[in-house]
DNA sequence: ATGTCAGGTCATACCTGA
């Protein structure tokens, strides 16, 4: 079973790139974030037509997650990250799929930081440990993939020194990241790949591509009764090469059935 | 400090978020 995620950095503007990657790497379950579209403009026929269910939270302008299944209808459990009725930004969605339970999410980028945008990072991380222990709890094999906008340490980026200033590289950002790992979960791709430069996402800015400039900020955690069905793990990277492309490269995992 | 995208609007130029 090869699960997925995509920040696509606008569903509709990237939805050629979309259903080439889909269907040039079929993956069972994909997670997508930065739709960037109203509940009603999601493509839903188009990616129907390339053979996948979906369910998705929409939001005009920004955010917006989506859970893509292959031949069949993603179960929904949740639209959004429990701990704040308040909090009305599309960026956690949650299903069952062929028995894995799937965490769809985007975490707050958080600059400028410090400031209100940092804040709300950081309470919305909060949350999600929160709710990371309650699904650990649960005994399910969960993955909790998505965009963290979090640089776990200064082996996930090319060269730290422009990011010090980053919401990405703070320490509270990092240490919020180690203690929802501390929980049990397993960051796949670190895990297979322990001494390899991994990264995910390369800026718009600065032909950060053309250098290879780039961070490792998509993660999928795995639960501890997922963790060892864990067989694959990579980033297509050559995505992010393409005309049109979104800013992240698509990442993902292959879990034993 | 700079730079590039996407989507949206009191739209054909500027804004925000990333």
């Amino acid at each position: 079973m090869k699960i997925a995620t995509f920040n696509v950095n606008g569903v509709n503007g990237r939805l050629p790139r979309l259903l080439e990657w889909l269907e040039e790497t079929q993956p069972d379950v994909a997670c997508l974030q930065e739709l960037k579209a109203p509940q009603e403009k999601f493509p839903e026929k188009a990616i129907r037509d390339a053979g996948y269910g979906a369910i998705w939270q929409g939001q005009s302008r920004w955010n917006g997650v989506a859970i893509l299944a292959r031949g069949c209808d993603p179960v929904e459990t949740k639209r959004c990250l429990p701990g704040d009725p308040s909090d009305e930004q599309a960026r956690y969605i949650e299903a069952a799929v062929n028995n894995v339970l799937i965490g769809c999410l985007y975490l707050p980028n958080g600059n400028p930081q410090p400031g209100p945008k940092f804040d709300y990072k950081l309470a919305w991380f909060e949350r999600l440990i929160g709710y990371g222990q309650e699904l650990i709890g649960s005994g399910l094999p969960i993955v909790l993939a998505g965009d963290y906008n979090v640089v776990p340490t200064d082996f996930d980026i090319y060269n730290p020194r422009s990011w010090l200033n980053d919401a990405l590289l703070q320490p509270e950002s990092r240490d919020a990241y180690r203690r929802l790992l501390a929980q049990g979960w397993t960051d796949a791709l670190r895990h297979l790949h322990p001494d390899e430069a991994i990264y995910t996402f390369w800026d718009y800015f600065r032909n950060a591509w053309g250098r290879n400039a780039g961070l490792r900020i998509d993660h999928l955690l795995l639960s501890p009764s997922a963790a060892p069905r864990l067989l694959e793990a990579g980033v297509d990277r050559d995505v992010r090469g393409r005309e049109g492309a979104s800013d992240h490269a698509p990442t993902w995992v292959v879990l034993d059935d």
